[in-house]
DNA sequence: ATGAAAGCGCTAACAA
DNA sequence: TTGTTAGCGCTTTCAT
């Protein structure tokens, strides 16, 4: 067809005065139409959008980057690891911020990394984003607050991590204290005399929070708090605590930071002729999709990370576009605890009912598919 | 100090003109400096570079792309699934992306959509990338060849899935044959008559290919072919499957095309009274974290996705830098199988050594840690 | 409701 | 080895 209208001069590409030039009206129309700004009459929009479509128009986003100074993208930094809280994690972002219209650039930081987190961010600057995203962020072992060293002018958003002291800055996530509390309570329901906890790497700052949790439950409840032990969310390094602690008769009841490091737990425990949930109760977190086939069936915490990613995106890009606007405020997201079969009463004494709202079912999980009863929080 | 060197009109971030001339030198030489470009005396350079710190200045990557046409960027449509392969996958290409100085853009192309990759794709040409790389891709039900479909402009990569017929894509990956015969004739020399298998969704290239690779390791073996039971990755539906394949006695060895899947149909047997390994074996697929751990721990094929990964992005970055020259050579990157404890010969006949260079390892992965005896595939 | 002109900050030729 | 001059294709003002 009319094809031949006049391509610019090197790329070959349609630009917006092209459109223009068949539309029959100015650059400056073709542009308001592709922004949905007011004031164009509802025939040129159709002719404007006939033309692009003829044409092959596509807008391009570094001149409108350029000219605008806003890039309509979001950047987040991912610790690069498959692990699958995280990895779900970045899912739940990628599907939110799609939803918004926003295009994700993405960087990881060298795992392990002793510069952290700045790097990463400084190169998500460079490239211009709108916002920034930082998932799961590990301590560097730096002084200061780390919004402050990064001396970002961009809104942050922190998924999973402590507060984080900056105007513009957000947080988004499920109180860790929160779950860590009901796995232990749970436990003491049952009748344990205190909780064993396997803790993920302290550096990061999720583990922590788990550890934070369970300590506090204990206390809060008179309980005797045991010694941490520190996995790295690996099932060798599960594996490697359930020796250790399969020596010690005083084990009843585990807490552990995650699922893979609890399957090594089990293991270990079973190897070395102690029963779960007979002998030892294993709480684990995250709720991995095999959780329920493994032997036993993995009683667990549930976090929804779809729902932190989408309400922490919906903030973000709150702030990014109403800077003066209040912040939107932010929900609690639910917790599950998903019981199953590798938690019980304790082998010696009888569970002691202390009233309170999580029941134990002998029977949860068992073989059944998906067999997963929900307690909620308490919040 | 000098800070107050007149920042620009309206934003306030200095431009490479602000450094030009606290420098001394024309903007085009910062360009220059910040290009890596030839003839910039190591004097000229060191002041730029000191001007530029001074002043706090970071390149505009949106003029830079509008002005030279190339976002430095690649873009990548994932699948927004937080399965294991998938995640992995993804994980390498960012790590493998990162190394080569380019930025990435992801988008997930919506769960089940019709529509497939396409809108995924546009979506990342519309924010300018110079290279895409499709993981993992879907079939979606179209006629023709996908890249003929998509229309792009760019170079593609596409990590697992059939040749691609387009100028400038490439595939990248291992191959799903030579994994899916490893398995199957590892099952079949420890002297099974066939090998059942449970498949993944066949709408998946990946799914179809290890399905096909089984079925012409039966075939060249002269073996019957037993129907192909179709998961959909999950441990459910593994769960699912093993319930049918339980009751039927003829089923002595069954290789899954994934971990979650195996760990569900183990469940399943077991709970039928079908031991395994010696009732029943079980290959599976990805070797999953907890896969060691499970019990029986789960013999499985392994692919190296950060190999994979890393391969891709170096040929494709290859075929954007250097339109005209000859893509690079494709390697074939090793798989290894990894010997535990859920194969194990028949329990009727006794397993006749057909003289394979895979020797069954009775006690392999069993409690240790690690353990994970490895064979290479045969190429 | 539409248009004209003026940049956004950089790279790309081409000089010098 | 360095500088000059034009744009890249869009969004902004400000007119109309």
């Amino acid at each position: 067809m009319t094809r031949g209208a006049r391509r610019g001069g090197s790329s070959g590409a349609p630009r917006s005065v092209d459109v223009a030039r068949v539309a029959g009206v100015s650059q400056k129309t073709v542009s308001r139409v592709f922004n949905d700004e007011p004031y164009v009459s509802a025939d040129v929009r159709r002719r404007v959008l006939e033309a692009a479509d003829e044409l092959g128009y596509r807008l391009n986003n570094a001149a409108r980057a350029l000219a605008s100074g806003r890039t309509r993208s979001i950047g987040v930094v991912t610790l690069g690891t498959a692990l699958y809280g995280p990895a779900s994690l970045i899912m739940g972002v990628e599907r939110a911020v799609r939803d918004t219209g926003y295009a994700l650039r993405v960087v990881n930081t060298m795992e392990g990394d002793p510069a952290g987190v700045a790097p990463a961010v400084h190169s998500l600057l460079d490239q211009g984003v709108d916002g920034i995203v930082i998932s799961e962020p590990i301590d560097d072992g730096r002084d200061g607050d780390l919004a402050a060293r990064l001396d970002v002018d961009v809104p942050v958003l922190v998924l999973g991590a402590p507060p984080f002291s900056t105007p513009r800055s957000l947080v988004a996530g499920v109180d860790a204290d929160v779950m860590a509390r009901t796995a232990t309570e749970y436990l003491l329901d049952l009748g344990h005399v205190t909780v064993h906890h396997l803790a993920g790497p302290q550096r990061w700052f999720a583990a922590r929070d788990r550890a934070q949790g369970w300590r506090s439950a204990l206390v809060g409840n008179g309980r005797a708090v045991p010694p941490v032990i520190e996995g790295d969310w690996s099932a060798a390094s599960g594996y490697a605590a359930g020796r250790r602690l399969a020596s010690d008769a005083g084990v009843t009841a585990v807490f552990t930071a995650n699922d893979d490091m609890a399957i090594g737990l089990i293991r270990a425990l079973t190897e070395a002729g102690r029963r779960v949930p007979e002998d030892v109760s294993v709480v684990g977190f995250d709720d991995i999709p095999v959780a329920a086939y493994v032997t036993p069936p993995l009683t667990t915490i549930r976090q929804p990370f779809d729902v932190v990613a989408q309400e922490g995106i919906k903030r973000l890009v709150h702030i990014i576009e109403n800077p003066q606007a209040d912040p939107l405020p932010a929900s609690e997201p639910p917790v599950d605890l998903i019981l199953r079969a590798s938690t019980g009463p304790p082998p010696t004494r009888p569970p002691r009912d202390r009233g309170r709202r999580i029941a134990h079912r002998p029977d949860a999980g068992g073989p059944a598919p998906p067999a997963q009863a929900t307690a909620p929080a308490q919040n």
